[in-house]
DNA sequence: CCTTTTTGGAAAGTTTGCTTGACATTTGCA
DNA sequence: TGCAAATGTCAAGCAAACTTTCCAAAAAGG
């Protein structure tokens, strides 16, 4: 059904007071693409997980985990 | 046209003395995939970094970079 | 209340990851 | 030399990641 892996973006956004289209903006993806991202309905490719972890200044693996 | 992460597998299979064969069986994917990923035609989706990070035994960073 | 922002998600289309199957070339080694 | 294992690549097809457009509901803040 869904994307395999979990993640903190929910948190890590509330921890910066962005929205899901700030964080889209920033990553320059849709911010479709966020919300079903952060619901879990897939999972982002590794080219946009390593972007993520750039925007948050974090390592993939303190994002993302697989479950 | 290819995949826009760097990645480290020839050396990493070259030091377990494992072929494309082996890694793939490993990873439950085909030995296509493996030749696409590690000849940089593709990039590997996120689960699949995350099992090859784990059957390495390293950290994703540690074996693919951003270009 | 009312309005605006934010979030959740459906539908349809494109691109990319991955599959199987096949074949050619290279490498290793008896 | 010669045979086997390993590598590189193509083609066709399915699945997953992403897009845009659109709509509905929740949350936030007057």
């Amino acid at each position: 059904m869904g994307g395999s892996v979990k993640n903190r973006l929910k948190v890590l956004r509330a921890e910066r007071d962005w929205s899901q289209q700030d964080l889209a903006q920033r990553l320059e993806v849709s911010r479709q693409s966020v919300n079903a991202i952060e619901k879990g309905r897939y999972d982002p490719s590794l080219p946009l997980a390593f972007k993520i972890a750039d925007i948050f200044g974090l390592a993939i693996e303190d994002i993302f985990s697989r479950d």
